[in-house]
DNA sequence: ACCAAGTTTGACCAATTAGTCAAGTAAGTT
DNA sequence: AACTTACTTGACTAATTGGTCAAACTTGGT
C-alpha cells in the first residue's frame, strides 16, 4: 500500500476523464471529485486547467506510449510485434479511441501550446513505426514516408471502431494494412 | 439577393462554429450571435442543442459528402477521380480536420443519437470508396475491405495534417497510399 | 379590417464554469 | 518548543451555461 502523491492523484484523475469524455467536458470539480481532493490543491500545485493537460500528455500518454514500444527495437521481428501490440486485446478502447488523437482533434487547432505538446507525442510515435520497418530493403526516406502512412491507417482505423462503437473496423483495417505491407 | 430561413441560418452558423471549435465548446449564445438571432426563435425550431447537432449531421455533413462525391460511378477513372479530389486545394482545412471525424471522436461515446446518425454517414463515406474501386479485379468482399482501409488511411491522414496544423502530412500519406495501391 | 397561427423578442432562471483567497493544518528544522 | 515552509480546506466570485416563457410582432386567409 504505497501512497499517491496529491499531484499524481490529480493528473491521473484528469488522464482518465479527459480520455473518457473529453478536456472540455471535463470541468475542474470532475477531476477533484474523481480525486477525492479540494479546489486548492489543484491550484496550488497548477495554474490552472491547462497545465493540467500539459502534465497528463507530457506524463501520462507520452509515457505511455514509451512503455508500450519501447522494446521494439531490440525484438528480433519489429512487424510483427508491432502487429501483435496493435492487436493484442488490451491494446486500446475501442470505445473511446486514442487518447492522443482525441486531444489532438479537440485540441490543436484552439491552443498552440498544446498542440505543439501532441505534436512531439505524434512524432514519438511516427518514430517507433519507422523503426519497426528497419528490416525492409528501402531507403530511410521511403520507410518514413511508408512509417507515416501506417500510423495514419492505424489511427484511421481506431476512429473507424470509434464511429461503430465496435472493435470490428479496427481488427479488419489493421489485417489489411499488413497484408498489405507483404506485398511490398 | 435571396433571404435566407431562420432555421437555415441556426444550423449555418451551428455547422460552421462546430466544425472550427467542437460542440461542447460552442455555446447555444455563439450561435445565436453569429446567425444574427434571438434565443426564442432556436428554441421554437428546434427542442434543443442536441436536434441542432443532429440537423448539422443529416443536413450539412451528410449533404456536403454527397456533393462531392456524386458523380464519382458514372466518372471514367473513379480512383484517379478520387485522389484528385483528395488532393484539390480546398478539398479541405487542415487546421480543423474533418467535420464528420471531429464530431465522432467528440461525441460518439457520449451520445447513441448522435453515434448513429455519424455512423450512417461513416457508412455512405466507405461506400463512395467502395465504388471508386468498381473498376478493381477482386472480390467485392476485398473491395469492401480495402475502401474500409482507404478511409481509415485519409482519415488518419487528416489527422497527421491537424496535429501538425500543416496540409503537407496528408498530401504526403494521400500520394503514399495511391502509390501502393497501383501495385495491387 | 379582423383574426388566428406562426414566429420573434429578450428578460429571466437555476446550474455550472474556471479561478481566488483567507484561514487553517501538517511537517520539517533549529 | 518555536518557527518556517508546504500544503489543504471550502466558501466565495464573476461569468457563462442550456433552457423557459409571457409578451409582442408578422403573416396570410377571410
Amino acid at each position: 500500500m504505497k501512497k499517491i502523491s496529491t499531484r499524481d492523484k490529480i493528473v491521473n484523475s484528469a488522464h482518465k476523464l479527459f480520455y473518457e469524455r473529453g478536456y472540455n467536458a471535463t470541468s475542474i470539480d470532475d477531476i477533484l471529485k474523481d480525486a477525492g481532493l479540494n479546489k486548492g490543491s489543484l491550484y496550488h500545485l497548477f495554474k490552472g486547467k491547462k497545465e493540467v493537460l500539459l502534465a497528463v500528455i507530457e506524463e501520462r500518454i507520452a509515457y505511455n506510449l514509451k512503455q508500450k514500444y519501447k522494446e521494439i527495437d531490440t525484438v528480433e521481428n519489429p512487424l510483427q510485434y508491432l502487429q501483435h501490440k496493435l492487436l493484442s486485446t488490451d491494446s486500446f478502447d475501442f470505445k473511446h479511441g486514442c487518447a492522443l488523437n482525441n486531444l489532438v482533434q479537440e485540441m490543436s487547432p484552439v491552443d498552440a501550446d498544446v498542440a505543439k505538446a501532441l505534436l512531439k507525442v505524434y512524432n514519438d510515435l511516427e518514430h517507433y513505426y519507422f523503426i519497426a520497418l528497419r528490416e525492409a530493403s528501402m531507403s530511410d526516406e521511403e520507410k518514413k514516408a511508408l512509417a507515416k502512412m501506417m500510423v495514419a491507417t492505424v489511427e484511421g482505423a481506431i476512429m473507424a471502431a470509434k464511429a461503430a462503437q465496435d472493435k470490428a473496423p479496427f481488427i479488419q483495417i489493421v489485417e489489411q494494412l499488413f497484408k498489405f505491407l507483404l506485398k511490398v
